[in-house]
DNA sequence: TTCCTTGCAAATCGTTTGCATAATG
DNA sequence: CATTATGCAAACGATTTGCAAGGAA
């Protein structure tokens, strides 16, 4: 299963690249249709999931039944807004220190965790002010 | 939309309390099914959601694309082995503070989190051993 | 020419929902 | 009697897959 290349593939990952807000696949596909209208949702998801297994992209699973991806794959946490849906990126502190006090009494090998925050962004809080 | 009584809720709650392996809406409704031949997999999921929306259960999305589900609401994390995909409570020290962490530098309100850890379980971990 | 990738459509899987009937308060 | 809950089956939404045709190495 030697990787070859494809065109559809690259402009999968470039637009994901220009993209911080997280898409799913449905928007992924209506937005790369846009540069290239023949694209099938089938391919995008099949791309998705090869980049995510490469470690090129991030799927994220943030608990609203749909997967989300992400370009950047560097260590960072996610939150959930609860009013709009809308994932954010976190700069927080590192906290890779929950991996360690996990495993302190478990008999299992802990290789990676996934932290989701939840709760109001910044805008929907505002809007909320009754 | 009052509550009322009904067997099938019971049998479905006293179920999951007997059961620490956080059980798929499936493997709830395979189980109840024993003691209530006739109850229908529309009313198990109807029931699970009822239950988890009053809090006396908790829906776990622990990224397998299935929810399972749990009859412990007192706060704790799970792990999740990506070999054979069983659920497990970890006792560990509180990281609430994570919270705080998040929300330091964030302008909208985090109001919680959900952190699932991943690895092998015990189990798995030694058979894996080759 | 080999074999990976695509487009398309059908299939799958977990979950939800509409509706007529049964049970609760 | 008013209203909620049930069983059943159909509907749903996200994702996956089979297959014949197209494209890369």
């Amino acid at each position: 299963m030697a990787l070859k290349y494809s065109r559809q593939r690259e402009v999968i990952k470039d637009f994901l690249c220009t993209r911080k807000d997280h898409p799913t696949a449905d928007v992924v596909y209506m937005n790369v249709r846009q540069q290239y209208p023949n694209i099938s949702l089938g391919t995008v998801y099949r791309n998705l999931t090869l980049l995510s297994d490469m470690g090129e992209i991030m799927r994220l699973r943030v608990g609203d039944g749909v997967d989300h991806f992400d370009a950047d794959t560097s260590p960072h946490n996610h939150f959930v807004c609860s009013e709009c849906g809308s994932v954010i990126d976190l700069k927080m502190e590192n906290i890779d220190y929950i991996q360690e006090a996990a495993g302190k009494d478990f008999s299992g090998r802990i290789d990676g965790y996934t932290a989701y925050f939840y709760g109001l962004c910044g805008s929907c809080c505002g809007k909320l002010q009754s």
